[in-house]
DNA sequence: CAGTATCCTTGCGGATACTG
DNA sequence: CAGTATCCGCAAGGATACTG
């Protein structure tokens, strides 16, 4: 499922094909491209958004739950920053008791399903990267 | 082309696919998947990626002649990790004056073309996520 | 040419305490 | 419950000067 995207076209293709959008990439002035790419690469941002595709809508101390290890200014702080890029949706009920509600918008799950088979392929060969590592490592400290 | 790979799958088949995937991202001990990951959100990585897979093999002045902004600090450094997670392959020749060549190793290749739909459909989706943070930006300063 | 060595600023992420 | 407010350490990233 995953291969089937990249060879549909032959890696020149896509290499030609991606030159166009890396430069976009490159010349990206405000740095927008850049900065909702770098929710990859968030420690908790690819958490929220797959804990919310998941169970649809949440409440902050529900996602809170559901993410092992997050503070709660992390979770905060994640949940604006997706909410700014529009990756997320907030609903405050407006209630006595304090009562808010956090969904994926289309937007949110259009990048989780984008996320995946990098995603996937980064877990099925985790190994090679510890192994690479390791290497790397013995040969910076013994020299 | 980006769309076949989601597509052939409904929504809900991913997601439910996609739980063990981020369960094993979630529960990552050393973190060497996040940090692969992050990959993606850092500032130079994929563009010395993208440019290596361009243009085969290049070195260290030519990468940064491709490179606009970079500085001599931040490509040594995106080179050294990258080596680190065998994405790229350092080749020194050991000649009197230096002469050390980079290109992508396998595995670099294949991150590559895992990134291009995430990263094109970022490109094409840039004004909505402009849009996003300056209605977010008004309504968050207004208050 | 291919890097180091310094110094600096910024933001991430964590810990803890507090609030409407 | 859903957040703020502080304070902290650390790494990313940049600027500039120097080196084998």
């Amino acid at each position: 499922m995953r291969d089937t995207a990249v060879q549909s076209l032959s890696e020149e293709d896509i290499l030609r094909y991606s030159q166009t959008v890396c430069d976009g990439l490159r010349d990206d002035d405000d740095g927008v491209r850049r900065e909702v790419l770098a929710h990859a690469g968030n420690r908790w941002s690819l958490g929220v958004i797959h804990t919310l595709g998941v169970y649809g809508q949440l409440r902050h101390a529900e996602i809170g739950r559901r993410m092992h290890g997050i503070t709660q200014r992390m979770l905060t702080r994640t949940l604006r920053h997706l909410e700014r890029d529009g990756l997320v949706v907030r609903h405050d009920f407006e209630e006595v008791v304090p009562h808010v509600e956090y969904a994926l918008s289309e937007t949110g799950l259009k990048l989780l399903l984008m996320m995946v088979p990098l995603w996937t392929w980064i877990v099925e060969n985790v190994d090679s990267f510890r192994t690479s590592r390791e290497m790397f490592d013995r040969q910076h400290t013994a020299e």
